[in-house]
This record gives C-alpha cells, structure tokens and sequence, in this order.
DNA sequence: TATTCCGATAGTGAC
DNA sequence: GTCACTATCGGAATGAG
C-alpha cells in the first residue's frame, strides 16, 4: 500500500519513545505515558489540539499498531478492548479542554464550547480525538468539509460523549455504530452550509459568506463578553474591591486572534463570574 | 425583457444606416447593401467572422426585427421567406471566404478550410452566420463549449449547406429541422474533447491538451506547407522561373499568429500548385 | 474525512 | 450556446536514499 508522508505523519508521531523529546513544541503541547496532544497543523478554529494514543503504550497489552489506525479498527476489537483506549484518551482530553480554557480566559477573559470527538471516516492514519474549540474562526477552515466535519448536529462529528456511550451499550447497538461506513457518513458532509450557532442555524450559499457570518457572531461574542465584564467592573467597583490589572499568559492558541483588551484580569473575571453564577443560579454557555 | 449590452450588440449594429459610418474598422470588416460582416470579438480561430442582415433592408420587405432575431425565428417565417434571407447571408459569405482565402495566402502563404455556418442555440440576439478558419487556434478558444460549438463533425454547428438543403426540402422536413430545441442541442456541446482534424480524432481530457495538440497540429501544417512549397521552388529553379520575391498584405487576421517566412509570392505559390495539380492529378488538402 | 495544484463546472452579473 | 468573476467540485500527486 502506498501512503504519503502526509497521510502518516501521526503515527510516526504516536511511535516516538517516551519522553518524546525530538517532538518541536511547534507540534507537541503536552503528553502522558499513554497519549500524546498535538497542536493540528491546519487548525479550524482558534483552539484546535489532536490527542493520539502512544503506540508502544499497547503494543505490550494486546494491541497492534493497526488495531490504533482508526475509530473503525479500534472498535472491531470490541467493547472492552476498544473502551480501555477510549477511556485514556478521555482521561487526556479532559486535562486539555482544562488547559485550553484557561487560555481562553488568559487570552480573551471569557470562555467558549469546546468540542471532543471523532471522525467517521478520517483521512489521515492512526486514531486521533478533535478537540476543538466552537468558534470556526480560522483560516484554515477553508470548505464544506472542513465545515460539516466538526458541527455536532451535521451528524458526521462523532462526540466523544456519544462513543462512550455506545461502548456501555447493548453489543447489538454498538456493532451497529461500530461499522462507520463511509457510505453513510461521507454524504453528511455535503449537506448545507449552516451556522452552527444556536438561534442562527442561517444558511449560507458559499464559504466565504459563512467565513464573514461567523466573523461576525465571533466579533458580536467578544464585544458581548467584553460588555458582560465592563458591567462587572462596575459593579465590583461600587462594592470596593481594589484589584489592578495584569497582562495574561500565552503558548496554546493555534491561530492568530484579536483578544479585546480590558483592565480586568482572569482571575478577577472568574471569581467574579463565579459569585454571579452562584448568586442567579443560571447556566453559563461556555462549557458543553 | 432585460437584456445586456453585451447580448444585443450585434442587432445595434445591424440596425446602422448605410453605409455604417460610425462602425470603426476594428468592427467592421466588409458591408454590403444587405449584411454587414465584422470580426468576431472574440475570435476562435486565426480568421472569425459574423455575416449579419442589416434590419433596414428587410424591415421594408415583410420582416420585423424579431423574424431575425435568429436562425429559429428566421425558419419559423417558412422557407420562402426564410430562403431569401439566407441567401443573402451565403451571398456575402462567399465574399468574405474569397478575401480570407485571399489573407491565409498573403500572410501564410497557403489556404486551408473555413466552416460557414449557424448556431442552432445562439446566446447573442440577431441572427448571424460564422465563417471561421478550420484551425481552432486562439487565446479567445477557451472552453469545451467554444470548442465543440464550431466543429462541424460535432453535431452544434449547422453548415449553411445544411441549413439551404433544409430550405429546399419537403416542409414536414424543413419544419423538423426548423424546430432547433436547445434540448436537443445543448448536450452536444458536453461530448468529450476530439481533435478534428482528419486522421486523428484524439481525444483529450482537458482543454490546455486539446489546445497543445491544436497548435502542434497546426505547427505541422505549417511545416509540411513550408516543404511543400521549398519543394516546388526548387523545381521551378530547375525550370527556369526567376521571379522576385514581394512582401504581402495584411488585415483580415483576427488573431495573433506567426507566418513562417518564405522567398515565394503567393502568386508563384498559386499559379505552381495549379500547374502542379495538373500534373499530378492528386488532391490538395489545402482548400476543401 | 491531510493539503495542494490544476482544471472543469456552475451561478452571477453585466446596462 | 456572449464574457468575466467567483467559488465549488473533482481528480491526482504528495515522499524519498
């Protein structure tokens, strides 16, 4: 069989001993014995990390290096055997959705949707979990695919909350979704350009009015957030709280973005909106 | 009815008063009381020309501007009424034939075929006849619409020597004919890339081949007239001929092309191969 | 569903 | 089947000692 570098280039990465020193920090952001999370070379939205299962860290447990190549030939291996990689790679996106909204709040002084999950029918070899932020304000995200690959409800994007489930399930449910066929996954991707988000849904005849639409909600987002802590600022300044302002940190965003600048610093952000969140009890929108 | 400049230009034209003054010699190549011929805007092979009818001078003898709005319009008249129009047409399409025969020897030193015909589904309003040079060889040649919409073999383009026999035919026939659907003729124009030059036929998978292939084809013309005539010079210097070379004319050639140089006149040129046919009793390829 | 390159294909707007 | 512009769609190559 004939593949391009480009095709393998994650595996070559999930064979690397441990630690993985010869991996640049360009490409690696952080690992465990068990995965390694990468920074996607094309990312499609401001936040956009892969987390691949280490080789060597199943070889030695019953697992082949094909039994890794994709969500498809771990599930062939069953429920139990399937569940195990599963779990490790859960255990690891966890600690980087944990990572990446801290950047956000570092970065922009509030937090977004993350998106977890997988592909049905991916391209390039050896299994990898999206995690994603839900934002599609990226330059790289170029075409319908590319689009249509990463909505949750454009039924393609496979959560990583729905694969676990499949794996509690009924042995019968799960070899049926186990199956991921292209057949049936492949047309999903040429459905209608939609806005993802919610109260929009707005249909779109081309990429570049979509690209501009989701600028646009991106924009309306920041300047809402940014609107949200001015009232906060205000509020905390009538109470006499007297904290300064100081600059945030930086190392995990995957493009380039614009933070809205303003005088309040994460930390007082959180500690705010944290006492507010107990106080209406309400539900904030910027975790899944 | 809202139409562009672009796709009535032809009837503003063809509505000037004789003669066509204001028409600048860029447009106008040639006019009689009844048509008008000018160069093809955009030219699909080194000759292009459109015959039109002038609106004036038949808008006094039965015919409104929309009997020649084109070929459809113009048959649904009847064959009588149809007929006299026509002729006319091929009447100054043999003119322009003979002056850019005339042009092909001037300036290349040979002649080769022209198509004279009619598009059964014209885009442009005004009903105009094409004479175009059997090359195919130009910058204006772009598309596989372009392409197929000239080549006779291709089943779009009607000759004017269909469409008389059509005239002089039965009228269940004639009306058969005159229907033109563009149901019938538009998928013509999506059959696949075949050369059309005699002996070859190869087929192309996209257009930059076709158009390689064209102008090799027409290179090799080039080349194999070159020898021809090196040929017949030699012999007319064994015979004893010793006329001078002159320079030739210019001003038909709708498009850029290079003549290769040569020390005969195209009056030695014409009257060896006359002498030579004679001879020989073998066909030129050289005008059909 | 890796990207990139090339080219075909499709829709639009033109005054 | 007018053109020119934009964008989509579709195939093929991609590495490399």
């Amino acid at each position: 069989m004939i593949n391009s570098a480009q095709l393998t280039i994650l595996r070559s990465y999930a064979r690397k001993p441990n630690p993985p020193v010869d991996l640049p920090e360009s490409i690696l952001f952080d690992h465990s014995d068990k995965t390694l999370t990468i920074f996607d070379t094309y990312p499609k939205s401001i936040f956009h990390f892969l987390i691949l299962p280490r080789i060597s860290a199943y070889t030695g447990d019953g697992y082949t290096e094909r039994d890794l190549t994709s969500l498809r030939t771990l599930l062939k291996g069953g429920q139990e055997k399937a569940g195990r990689v599963i779990r490790d790679l859960e255990e690891a996106a966890k600690v980087c959705v944990a990572q990446v909204e801290e950047e956000m709040v570092a970065r922009y002084k509030f937090k977004w949707d993350i998106w977890v999950g997988f592909h049905p029918v991916p391209s390039m070899e050896h299994i990898h979990l999206h995690v994603i932020s839900a934002d599609m304000v990226s330059s790289s995200m170029k075409n319908k695919k590319h689009y249509n690959s990463f909505i949750p409800k454009g039924d393609f994007f496979l959560t990583l909350k729905d694969v676990s489930e499949w794996l509690e399930a009924q042995p019968s449910f799960f070899r049926k979704m186990a199956e991921l066929k292209s057949s049936e996954y492949e047309p999903r991707l040429k459905a209608e350009l939609a806005c993802f988000h919610e109260n929009c849904y707005e249909l779109f005849k081309t990429m570049p009015q979509l690209k501009a639409h989701l600028q646009e909600e991106w924009d309306k987002r920041m300047a809402r957030e940014k609107a949200k802590r001015e009232r906060l600022e205000k509020l905390k300044r009538k109470s006499g709280s007297k904290k300064a302002a100081s600059p945030s940190a930086s190392g995990t965003t995957a493009d380039n973005s614009q933070a809205s600048t303003s005088t309040l610093t994460a930390e007082d952000l959180v500690e705010l909106e944290g006492s507010q969140k107990k106080r209406r009890k309400t539900d904030e929108s910027d975790v899944e």
